[in-house]
DNA sequence: AACCGGCTCAACCGCCGAAGC
DNA sequence: CGCTTCGGCGGTTGAGCCGGT
């Protein structure tokens, strides 16, 4: 299910399946500064891998919001609902499914959604006479001139795509969108002994104080240096204390010779 | 218990459009 | 206008899982 972790010979970057370790540092590094520049992003965040590397995997693994397990029923008529309207635009049809990423709708789709619409549309051909249907559902078809931006979804109601509907999923809520089972994200830190407990909660906070669909960090905690401190993951909790109390991190260059600009 | 083949899904790859110069 | 960089997207891959034999 993983990949064999290997390393491109021509880039010297690490590819295949992310470690703990890994994760832990883009985790920390996201959180603390954002993903401002996903190609220098690994540069910073000590990480030998590419930024599209970075990126796919904070986006498809790590985001504190990604909601993992089993898919009920109602995203499941969603997503076969709009893959009939929009074809293969997972993005797309992700954004109508809070939690949910392309690429995992996507592997849903191929693993087990396609397949059921297939037995669906056959098993209705044969109780129409042999006439294929086109769709999963009649009554899910949508007017063949649909825009592909999907107008009809909100006019048609659908709970999983209105934010305005607190029944399923209330973007003010947090809590509706977060799956049941532990996160990757949740897994991870629980098994990351050496940080300090205390410390994660604070950071939960700065992770989940504000609207989800803002930005994590909208105004990062920078002093005259931050763009060219290097990032070390290890000390972050610690670090991060001195940096959010005193600010200007002059400080922590005259203080912690490990912040050493030439490593940039 | 061992083998095998299908399934799952994290991750990679290549392409494209937007933005900046 | 062309080039470069970057983010985003969809298709594909392949190692591990799992159920059947």
């Amino acid at each position: 299910m993983v990949r064999t972790p290997s390393r491109d010979l021509t880039s010297g970057l690490k590819k295949g399946t992310w470690t703990p370790e890994e994760d832990r540092k883009l985790i920390e590094y996201v959180t603390r500064y954002g993903c401002w520049n996903w190609r220098q992003l690994p540069k910073f965040a000590g990480l030998a891998r590419c930024g599209k590397s970075c990126r796919l995997r904070w986006l498809n693994y790590l985001r504190p919001n990604i909601k993992r397990g089993n898919y009920t029923m109602e995203e499941e008529e969603t997503i076969i609902r709009l893959h009939a309207s929009m074809g293969n635009r997972w993005s797309a049809i992700a954004a109508h499914l809070p939690g949910r990423t392309d690429n995992e709708i996507k592997n849903h789709w191929h693993t087990t959604l396609k397949r059921r619409v297939r037995q669906q549309n056959s098993a209705q051909a044969t109780a129409h006479g042999g006439v294929p249907t086109p769709n999963f559902s009649p009554e899910h078809q949508l007017p063949a001139d649909s825009s592909p931006e999907f107008v009809g979804i909100e006019q048609q109601g659908s709970p999983n795509s209105n934010p305005s509907n607190g029944d399923h999923h209330d973007y003010q809520n947090f809590a509706d969108i977060f799956s049941p089972q532990p996160t990757v994200y949740d897994q991870l830190f629980s098994a990351t002994s050496n940080i300090n407990a205390a410390a994660f909660n604070k950071t939960e906070e700065l992770i989940f104080d504000d609207a989800f669909f803002e930005p994590i960090f909208e105004e990062p905690i920078i002093g005259d240096h931050f763009w060219t401190e290097p990032f070390f993951p290890d000390n972050f909790y610690m670090e991060n204390y001195f940096i959010a109390s005193m600010i200007d991190t002059d400080y922590l260059l005259d203080d912690y010779p490990i912040f050493d600009l030439e490593i940039l």
